[in-house]
DNA sequence: ATATTATTTCTATACTTCTAAAAGTATAGT
DNA sequence: ACTATACTTTTAGAAGTATAGAAATAATAT
């Protein structure tokens, strides 16, 4: 089981639009970004962003706090240890 | 042109054949081993082990040397770092 | 209650990738 | 030239992914 998540983290970064928004994360610290953030930084439409975001948290890049109305993404920079 | 790279050599070992015949590779040392050697090791049709050595070759992952008949496939672990 | 802000889910379109059989190419021995 | 071996390319169906607009939801402020 080992193999087959490693291999999806890997996938996952394999693409432009994630890997920005991972190295974004990463590049921002461990308090993370508001997705409204990454947003305006990357210029990347919501629904889209919403869809990369999602798929990142699910292999475990990403962790999600939510903070009243904001969501903040913190990159879970370990997992790919 | 950095970035790009990066991705999709990560991208490509996001699939989990292909993540297997780079292991394969890796483990196999720096002599590489011959297309049809993987094929026997990884229970791969050939067609199939075909393409994804194609793929892993395109982005740099792999290196190919051909010995008469034989085709060597060595993996440029370097290429990660 | 209503409006506002932040983000997600739904939906559709366009495109890529995976898989493997079948056909093709390359190299070498006889 | 013929044959065998080693590998690649073509092809195509099925499955998956990317993108973004529109509608929906969630939390808070007024």
């Amino acid at each position: 089981m080992e193999h087959e998540a490693a291999a999806k983290r890997l996938g996952e970064l394999g693409n432009t639009t994630r890997l920005s928004i991972f190295r974004y994360l990463v590049k921002v610290g461990h308090d993370g970004a508001p997705v409204g953030q990454i947003q305006k930084a990357l210029g990347i439409p919501g629904s889209t962003l919403s869809h990369h975001i999602s798929r990142l948290v699910s292999v475990g890049l990403l962790k999600q706090i939510r903070e009243s109305r904001t969501l903040y993404c913190v990159a879970q920079y370990e997992s790919l240890t």
